[in-house]
DNA sequence: ATCTAAAGTGAGTGCTTACTTATTATATCA
DNA sequence: TGATATAATAAGTAAGCACTCACTTTAGAT
């Protein structure tokens, strides 16, 4: 399963086997489809446990009831993310994409929380503002996936130091 | 060629078939072998179009003088994007992911002149600046191709207003 | 009218695909 | 130990894949 995830991070959905996976894990191919019932079940299963590590990392944001410290975290999130579970994100970045999924619902939470936090330091336009701080982490996310976390380390600061010592 | 188009960026590269092409076009497979070598050969031709058509719609940006302009046309892009060319942008949204294709060197006059503007716009770090505003705006152009235009709108003229009338 | 080059065809190539099925190995408990 | 259930496999299957090739049609110049 892992090696599935890995394959599937790495060339997406359409561009993995079912026999290639199998080879990758190890594994006969019909033990797959014993297991996952058909293709798409395997990633059904795979991104089951993707959303569930989100959740986990989203926790702490979400629980957070100092709204500076939720804007910390939020843009900080790269940090908190160890590179072995880079493959989850990638996947998740692919597939939004490439079968569409979005996974916005999965978001909404944190999304709530990020206006909330704005809203509490007394920023205009709470929503909005939120929304666009959304879209620039997914951006970050996105490059620290494809580049490395070191070439957005001076982004991260920058938009932390933006959000955390600002008169609006 | 235009029927490949639309359907590489409904279902991505590996998503589509070289027969499925040709039946969707109306010629015989053959064909698309004569005139494009293989698959790729096709993709290949297709992205050059496709940068071809997003220097055009960079272009009015990159010449302007006035750095307030700059920032405006920059963030109203979404707006001069014909509906009829988002097969073009869904596509390099979707082959960044699915074949890691960045094209982050055609983005880059952009990104430059993104930076003159905010310098001489007074802001503090143009350089972080101009990537952040960027991610956004990839962001924004996103949400357009997966949502439709109108369900940025709100956000566009949000973001407007936060950097072209701004006390940095 | 005829020659030529390009455009276009469609059946076929070997290989890969997702998925199935018959069979064997392994573990559990009486 | 032997019955039973489950895990795993190897060898299929038909359909689909990217691509080729021998051939026909079309268009233009002479």
């Amino acid at each position: 399963m892992l090696s599935a995830l890995e394959l599937f991070a790495t060339h997406g959905y359409n561009g993995v086997s079912t026999s290639k996976i199998a080879k990758h894990a190890g594994v006969s191919e019909g033990l797959i489809f014993r297991h996952y019932t058909n293709k798409q079940g395997l990633l059904t299963v795979i991104l089951a446990q993707a959303f569930e590590k989100a959740a986990i990392l989203y926790a702490p944001i979400i629980t957070e009831q100092d709204p500076l410290e939720v804007l910390s975290k939020a843009i900080k999130l790269p940090y908190t993310v160890d590179e072995s579970e880079y493959h989850f994100w990638k996947l998740q970045f692919k597939l939004k994409w490439e079968l569409e999924i979005s996974g916005r619902e999965k978001m909404q939470p944190f999304i709530d929380k990020l206006t909330w936090a704005l809203t509490e330091l007394g920023f205009d336009d709470p929503k909005n503002e939120a929304e666009l701080l959304n879209y620039t982490l997914e951006g970050i996310a996105g490059g620290v996936l494809r580049e490395g976390l070191a070439s957005q380390e001076s982004l991260i600061h920058f938009l932390l130091k933006k959000y955390t010592k600002s008169d609006h």
